[in-house]
DNA sequence: ACAGCGCTGTGAATCGTTTCAACGATAACG
DNA sequence: CGTTATCGTTGAAACGATTCACAGCGCTGT
């Protein structure tokens, strides 16, 4: 039932060997038998057995990418960033979703080892990097995604949080309002941290200005939609002038609760900025705007600093990269 | 450097037969053996080499899943209930991203027949199913996603995309249009051939009424502006007066294009229906009117399909689940 | 005393591919 | 003609986990 390179060999006069040559070095074989193999393939309907092939190469063809939420277009994006660099060099990618949820990354982990997959690019739920850190050492190259590292030596490619958040919040005051809502969570995704604290230095820079944390506990429309509820059931007097979302999916949600209420309009009375500027930004009720990241060249730029690793592991090449964010203004917060 | 079986056995002085033992039917072992042996594990820090476990084995632990579109919200949604139900038989979910290409969807089916996967979940490109009933025939149970076939007698979960395209365009002959526009393209995807057949019977049971077929190269939010801004350039004598957009993406698109003309509106000038009622349709400029279909749900059956012909190849079983679609009328059109 | 049983544990054979030293045939050279 | 090089091919030895027939051991009941 099952076809081998054995039969293939019978069936073509020639040893394992020799197809395993055509199959992997082609150009080391006679042409003619070359083709007698190949004619063997075909008509056999043989299909090479990876599991057998990575167990002989010791090494597998794949890369592993853990993101935080893969319904989230920007990781979508990241990860056909990751997918295209991998192609160029003949490589897969395997996705694991966390959920942004420790086990679930654990288990990711733990499947992908078992797979013995060339490196991982991972979007860690918490700081807590020591389990990576430990899987570096035991010879598996790490590149943390959208997420920076100062003390391990992982290679991360990240974006300036802390700048765009500063910048999210800078353009809010601008616009003249003071009383600006965070909206993210949980506080140890690194990402969420860091776009808090560059709100933070913003409004401490501003006199008079006010800061009010609402922590979600996921980065979804839906928890944005309950944040904008509970929001939007304030008295007027106590509710914010402005909100800065974690990330465009927050903004989403909590716009369309904003927009079921006749009498809170954005931005006139509150205005909305996000984060990622997602093909949707622009397409909401009151167009959003956003912090852009380079979503596609994240991924492609991981995938390249993790080949790097890998062809030259422990050399001195770039193992940091850091881009920076890119305010977009829209009608959300009266642009 | 690597620590195998042998190295665990050794360590604690068992048979390698046990230590495999300990790894897959720990209850046939003694506690105390068992107790060692995982302590051994534990301090080489041993990880089981899945290659060689699925060789011996001769079959995965995983399922395929190949979607045309990673980035589209309902695909995303679609591949978390077909983890969810893989999850609880513990097995995993490759993903593969055809991105509407035949020639990906053909690389991904080959490497995934590489990886001797259990079965594959797949949304056809195009309607040349020679390919998977070939697959199928070689024994890997193939579950078409969102996708119906009457001949061939592959597994398949789909939803009425006839009756969806039907629903759609009555909807909007129903409040007074009659120059009706279809988004949507490649022709060759199913279900974009659906629904336009769907429209067709609307608007052939209306006296007067049109269909414009506006064929597109994708489904992305970036094709639905472009067709939007082609619309949009027309003299207002000759725009159609409702669009029904084959997917939500392109709903997106084109209702950007509309947002940014000021003397044409949504849904007074032109009404707009989408596909698939992704999170971002009601937080849209104009909120947008959709037909849901249950992406979970989708995905999550597929995946039962599959594990129960694998569980009973050839078995009686259910093959073939169909769900309806359900119009979610919003401001877009008029609702 | 011994057959029979249940419980643990053994270790060699196996899965399908790749790798590599070695070999025969042929060509190139002085 | 003998010596080297080159080329194409061979065949057996890995890779690491799983499986399975079987052995050792302690008990029980006769």
């Amino acid at each position: 039932m099952v076809v081998s390179v054995r039969d293939v060999a019978a069936a073509a006069s020639v040893s394992v060997g020799t197809v395993s040559n055509v199959l992997n070095r082609p150009e080391k074989v006679a042409p003619a038998t070359v083709e007698r193999v190949t004619q063997a393939i075909e008509e056999l309907g043989f299909v090479r057995n990876d599991a057998a092939r990575q167990l002989r190469a010791g090494r597998s063809r794949s890369i592993a990418l853990i993101v935080l939420d893969a319904g989230n277009p920007f990781f979508a994006e990241v990860a056909r960033g990751a997918e295209d660099r991998a192609a160029e060099s003949g490589m897969s990618v395997l996705l694991g979703n966390s959920d942004e949820r420790s086990d679930r990354e654990d288990a990711y982990l733990e499947l992908f080892r078992e797979q013995r997959v060339n490196g991982v690019l991972v979007t860690p739920v918490g700081d807590d990097l020591a389990r990576l850190e430990r899987l570096r050492r035991s010879g598996v190259p790490v590149v943390l995604v959208d997420h920076e590292d100062a003390e391990l030596d992982l290679g991360s490619v990240s974006v300036d949080d802390v700048e765009g958040g500063y910048v999210a919040v800078s353009h809010l005051l601008s616009t003249g309002r003071r009383r600006v809502a965070f909206l993210g969570g949980p506080r140890t995704i690194r990402q969420v941290a860091d776009r808090l604290e560059g709100a933070r230095r913003a409004v401490a820079e501003v006199e008079g200005a006010t800061l009010e944390v609402v922590e979600m506990s996921a980065l979804s429309v839906l928890q944005g939609r309950e944040a904008g509820e509970l929001l939007r059931a304030r008295p007027a007097a106590e509710r914010p002038d402005a909100v800065f979302a974690a990330n465009d999916l927050l903004a989403v949600g909590a716009l369309q609760a904003f927009t079921l209420m006749a009498d809170l309009r954005v931005p006139r009375d509150i205005a909305l900025i996000g984060y990622d500027d997602i093909d949707f930004a622009s397409a909401t009720v009151v167009p959003l705007s956003s912090v852009r990241q380079p979503a596609h060249l994240i991924g492609y730029t991981a995938v390249d600093l993790l080949l790097k690793e890998l062809d030259d592991p422990g050399g001195d090449h770039e193992r940091t990269v850091r881009f920076q964010p890119q305010l977009v203004v829209r009608e959300s917060t009266g642009g």
